[in-house]
DNA sequence: GCCGTTTTCGGCCCGACTGTTTTCAGTCG
């Protein structure tokens, strides 16, 4: 993904740039155009060979100059010569808590400090007290900071994050005084990962619930404490943010804490323009404190002419100007799914029968469900041969029988082999309902055999979805090497479905590759990829991600009527 | 370095907390 070493640069140019007291315009002006490159829909490269850079927000002349620098050399002189100019290791320092530009310079010119360890030692040793307002405080909050960094800051998926912070929602609400209590920033965003969970409250009595926040048995440290604000590590390693405003600031309260930052500073530029202020406390006329908006976020966005823009959509990636437009998009809904199309059971790696598996779906109002387990090349897993699934559809019809108000789809999810066919001959396919076709092995294949391999597979009438089409595990393996225009453009001349597996671990497609299906028409599938009973849930994770993508209800197949989705599966002609 | 319904130059979001300072700078979100 050339935009995200593209991104990775800039931030690293915006670094150097800090370090060395660089002009704060242009430091942000690289972050920016970082973030905007990081949730691109486009290939940058195509975009480069169009001269369509500049369409990019926040890139100008100049950056998209360093991109198509980047694009034919693989590397940015200008960058390169800033970054030389200070010591990889002072730029790691930046990443410790507490550690920002200022204090890394004035360590590194006056005290000779290069590195991330050295920087633990002197501060350990107390030796850096007395020298640039440092005492034996901010020595303890060094040693700690780099001890948590080395912790891993690393971030925590949303389907572990949105639990735990539902349960501190749940904890205080209990506490006196408090009106509401709302999760916000990038969890209330449903990012698919979080660095932290934020917690909004509304009550006339702050002390009195940073009190109780604080004392939580959820709690492992507090961190801060404030009168409005306080800050936690949770037992479960993250930390937790809660700030505390009057009811009648819960609106702009809400915007502000949700975010995302690029998104609020637009909407702050907008009220600027029409000589409005915007912050945490409401929108204020002029420089006087006469609040005209603030209890709602209703409010806060009609107060600089916008309707109100939903939370997945808050980054600041076109979602002002279709607001502006009046074009928002329908997004899907939780109501809308009316069943799920991914699920295993013991027959293969699930943890349930067919019949507990179809009972936990009907209980969820669905409509249908498709039964999917594995194919026989997916050994692991216990996937089975033909025999095996023959007895396999029969035994997930005779279920289907006893529950005759949800449809009980049986199918598969095939491996895709390495040469593009399935594994499954043609005829087997033919006798299943519903087949998804993935890749389980053979993950290193190159870009283009991936893609051929793949587009092969589409072509085959008797597959209806790609499984988690990219293959990545969050936080533990890359996705393959692919073309996904190519895969999109084959998967729309098809008629096909490519799949937002709604699994934790995969969240794939992700949501600006959703974003970029929708734009091209491509149709969508959303799976769980139900292991255990509970793994039914995920579908709120998929439909996350469809939103974060723009997608609306129409262009995924199982928020479809049965009828319409036995139609697609079984074309005429 | 970007950007334009006041601008092609002169702006560029806003506030809380900490640790140090006696009124504020730095950091963070």
């Amino acid at each position: 993904m050339k935009s995200f070493e593209i991104a990775r640069l800039f931030e690293q140019m915006a670094d150097a740039l800090e370090l060395q007291g660089g002009n704060p315009f242009r430091v942000r002006a690289y972050r920016r155009a970082a973030q905007n490159l990081e949730t691109l829909s486009e290939d940058v490269e195509v975009l480069a060979r169009a001269g369509r850079l500049e369409e990019i927000p926040g890139i100008g002349a100049d950056l998209a100059g360093k991109i198509d620098e980047y694009l034919r050399t693989g590397h940015i002189a200008e960058i390169e010569t800033s970054c030389r100019r200070v010591p990889r290791g002072v730029m790691e320092m930046l990443a410790v808590p507490g550690i920002g530009p200022k204090t890394a310079r004035q360590l590194y010119e006056r005290e000779g400090v290069t590195s991330v360890a050295q920087l633990e030692r002197l501060a350990a040793a107390g030796k850096l007290r007395g020298r640039h307002g440092i005492q034996a405080r901010t020595e303890q909050n060094i040693v700690r900071g780099v001890q948590l960094l080395r912790r891993g800051q690393a971030r925590m998926q949303l389907g572990r994050a949105l639990p735990l912070g539902r349960d501190l929602v749940r904890a205080l609400e209990d506490v006196r005084g408090v009106k509401t209590v709302m999760l916000a920033g990038s969890l209330r965003r449903m990012k698919e990962t979080v660095g932290d969970i934020d917690v909004l409250a509304a009550s006339s009595e702050p002390a009195a619930i940073i009190k109780a926040f604080t004392g939580l048995r959820q709690v492992a440290e507090v961190l801060e404490r404030g009168t409005t604000k306080a800050a936690i590590r949770h037992r479960e390693g993250i930390q937790v943010d809660l700030r505390v405003v009057d009811p009648e600031s819960m609106g702009a309260a809400l915007a502000y804490f949700t975010g995302s930052k690029q998104h609020n500073i637009r909407l702050r530029e907008m009220a600027v323009k029409r000589g409005l202020k915007i912050s945490e406390y409401g929108v204020f006329r002029g420089r006087g404190s006469q609040r005209i908006a603030g209890a709602s976020e209703e409010e806060v966005y009609a107060a600089v002419g916008l309707p109100w823009i939903p939370p997945e959509l808050r980054e600041n990636t076109g979602e002002i100007e279709a607001a502006q437009a009046r074009r928002l998009p329908a997004l899907v809904t939780l109501d809308d799914v009316r069943g799920d199309l991914h699920c295993h059971t013991d027959a293969t790696d699930g943890h349930h029968s067919i019949e507990a598996l179809v009972a936990a779906a009907a209980s969820r109002g669905y409509a249908y469900v498709a039964v999917t387990d594995h194919s026989r090349a997916t050994r692991v897993a216990g996937g089975l041969d033909i025999d095996e699934l023959r007895a396999h559809v029969g035994r997930i019809r005779a279920v289907a029988r006893r529950h005759p108000r949800i449809a009980v789809l049986a199918g598969s999810e095939c491996d895709i082999l390495p040469d593009g066919r399935l594994d499954y001959p043609d005829e087997v396919l033919a006798e299943l309902d519903l087949v998804i076709a993935s890749v389980h092995t053979r993950f290193k294949q190159p870009k283009r055999e991936m893609t051929r391999r793949i587009c092969t597979a589409l072509a085959n009438p008797h597959v209806h979805i790609l499984g988690h089409p990219t293959g990545r595990l969050l936080g533990e393996r890359d996705p393959y090497a692919l073309d996904l225009d190519e895969v999109l453009r084959a998967a729309k001349r098809h008629g096909k479905a490519l799949e937002i597996n709604a699994y934790p671990d995969r969240l794939d497609l992700c949501d600006t590759h959703a974003r970029r299906a929708r734009d091209l028409g491509v149709l969508l599938a959303l799976g769980t990829d139900t292991h255990m009973l509970d793994h039914l849930g995920y579908m709120e994770l998929g439909v996350a991600t469809a939103r974060r993508g723009w997608v609306g209800a129409s262009q995924i197949v199982n928020t479809w009527p049965l009828e319409k989705l036995r139609s697609w599966r079984q074309p005429a002609g």
